[in-house]
DNA sequence: CGAAAGTATACTATAATGGTAATGTAATCA
DNA sequence: TGATTACATTACCATTATAGTATACTTTCG
C-alpha cells in the first residue's frame, strides 16, 4: 500500500491519547481506548519508552505518560521511531537500484525526484506537533497550506 | 520502510528505458538494461501491458514499446498502477482504524492530516511526466518548487 | 515447420509485519 | 512481608505482502 505500518499508526494514537488525558494511564486502558490489542499495545509502548517519548511508572496505579511536551513531539519523530526513515524510494537507501544500474546516484533521474518528494514529506510531518493535533479547532492539514 | 515496492520501482525504470530507446525492445534486453531478473521483468511488463502503458509485439523480433506519449505518462500513473492508490495511512483506506476507534472520520485528527499529505504527494507525482524525466537537463524535483 | 519472443496461470520462497506467551522485576499497600 | 498490580524483556509464532520462478501455450517470421 505505500504507507505507515499499524505499529506507527498505533503509536500515533497512543501518544495522542496520553496527550489528551495528561495522566498516567495503564496499558490496559490505553489499549482499550485506542482499539489495539493489549499485547500489541505493550509492544508499541516499549518502543516509545526506548525513544524517550513516554515514561513508565511501575507498581500499583502505575502506567504510562508522556515524557515530553506535546509541542515538542512531532508526527515525524513518532513515525520514524517506529517505521524508520521516511523514504519514498529505495534509491535513497544506500546503494540500491541506482548503483545496480551502473549509474551513480546523481545521474539517476528518479533518485533526484524521490529525494525531493520524501524530503518535503518529512518536513511537513515534522512541522505537525502533538499539540496541534490535540487542538481540535482546526485540521492540522492547514499546516501544509498555511492561511498566513 | 514506507515506500514503493520493487515492482513499482522496476516499472518506472522500465518505462524510462522504453522511452529512452523509443524502439520495440525484447524483455531480455530490458531486463538486462534495468538490472531486474528476466522473470520479474516479465511480471512487471504484464502489468504495464494491462494498464495500457506498454504494447507488445509478438513473434520473432517482437518485444515491448510504449503505448503512450512520454508527456502523457505520469509517475503517479505508473506507481498507482502497480502499488495501488497513494495513501500514507490506513485511515484513508475505507473504514479502518478511525471507525474502529468509534470515531467518524471527520473527527479523526490523523485522518485529516494524512489525507492532506497523501493528496499533495499524489499531485506532485502526477505533475511529473516521463518526458520530464527523460529530459536530462534538470532535476525533475524542480517541479516541487518551480522556479517560475 | 521451428525458432524466437510474447502470454497466462499458477505456484513457491522470503521477508516484513502483526501478534502472542511466558517469565521476570519493581512498586505499592494491607 | 508478601500479595497484588503493573511494567520489562525476551523469545517465539502467524499472517500477509512482496519477490521471484516454473510451466505450458500462442503468435510471428524466416
Amino acid at each position: 500500500m505505500i504507507g505507515l505500518t499499524k505499529e506507527a499508526d498505533g503509536a500515533l494514537r497512543i501518544v495522542w491519547l496520553l496527550g489528551k488525558t495528561g495522566r498516567v494511564t495503564d496499558a490496559g486502558t490505553i489499549a482499550e481506548s485506542v482499539a489495539v490489542s493489549p499485547k500489541f499495545t505493550l509492544k508499541i509502548l516499549r518502543q516509545l519508552l526506548q525513544g524517550g517519548v513516554v515514561r513508565a511508572e511501575r507498581g500499583k496505579n502505575g502506567g504510562y505518560a508522556l515524557a515530553m511536551e506535546p509541542r515538542d513531539i512531532t508526527v515525524r519523530h513518532i513515525v520514524e521511531m517506529i517505521d524508520g526513515p521516511i523514504a519514498i524510494n529505495r534509491c535513497q537507501q544506500e546503494d540500491f537500484f541506482c548503483s545496480r544500474m551502473g549509474y551513480d546516484k546523481r545521474a539517476c533521474r528518479f533518485h533526484c525526484l524521490f529525494a525531493a518528494v520524501s524530503d518535503r514529506l518529512a518536513q511537513d510531518l515534522e512541522r505537525v506537533t502533538l499539540e496541534m493535533i490535540l487542538a481540535d479547532d482546526s485540521c492540522p492539514s492547514e499546516i501544509l497550506t498555511p492561511k498566513k
